[in-house]
DNA sequence: ATTATACTCTAATAAAACAGTAGAGTATCG
DNA sequence: CGATACTCTACTGTTTTATTAGAGTATAAT
């Protein structure tokens, strides 16, 4: 049920860019410094974030990444789903990333992975970049 | 977050013992075939289940597995931790394989990832394999 | 005793996921 | 123009996951 390092990073580096908020651009570089996070592998963690508009950047001197949004508006949840897929320990009980598995009726797991899933689904979706 | 298939077989598994708790062994073929299982897998996992104290056997003709305690007294969180490791989505808040880190103090993630334990927990020592 | 049954144990392996790296390219600022 | 800083594709090494192989051991029934 662990995190990965990539979604660990990933809210790490939210963290930061939240606190400069309406600041101006945050380089890649500064932020992979602060948080010990190796360079290059944070650039394409940002890349993910802006991909889906949690975060939007700019280039050339005195470029960098920020918020695409108030930090209000972003969960941990939102983060991790991006960076680390589905909150649901099983495909069958995720929300946004659902399958359906042929003996889903008859499983004795459903009942209580769901509650699990909800119950991680309701900490990370509360817990916002600011308030 | 996801659950690894080894800690959804074993769930699985456990509860098709659960059900034959008093009836006397259990084959391993037996539960591979009925939950779709492969056997050879599941041998490996229900003898880590033996070594921990939940599940005990017996050997040869008329032999099997079958719970060594009774169903209310096991949770999907004591298998689990077996056999997929920690509840926890990070080393620094697990409370049974606890490692410290060294920002630990000033890490923005440790409390929200303690509540995440938690709640996961919460929901999976409270469901027992009977009642 | 012998045979069939069923767990036991070590090792090996194939595939996938994870974590990280390389390097050339493109936009922007001064 | 030249320095800065993001962009993008591809590659690589390591670890974990999911499985399989096969020889071995204990037990029960015949």
């Amino acid at each position: 049920m662990k995190l990965s390092k990539k979604g660990e990073y990933a809210l790490k580096a939210m963290i930061e860019l939240a606190r400069a908020y309406k600041k101006g651009p945050v380089r890649i570089s500064s932020i992979a410094e602060k948080e010990g996070i190796p360079k290059k592998f944070l650039e394409r963690i940002l890349m993910d974030l802006k991909k889906v508009g949690i975060l939007k950047s700019s280039r050339g001197a005195g470029g960098g990444y920020e918020l695409a949004k108030a930090p209000k508006e972003i969960s941990f949840a939102d983060v991790i789903r991006v960076t680390s897929g589905p909150l649901a320990p099983l495909r069958c009980v995720s929300k946004y990333a659902h399958i359906n598995c042929p003996h889903e009726k008859s499983c004795g797991l459903k009942k209580v992975m769901q509650d699990v899933r909800n119950a991680v689904a309701t900490v990370l979706e509360r817990e916002k970049f600011g308030k």
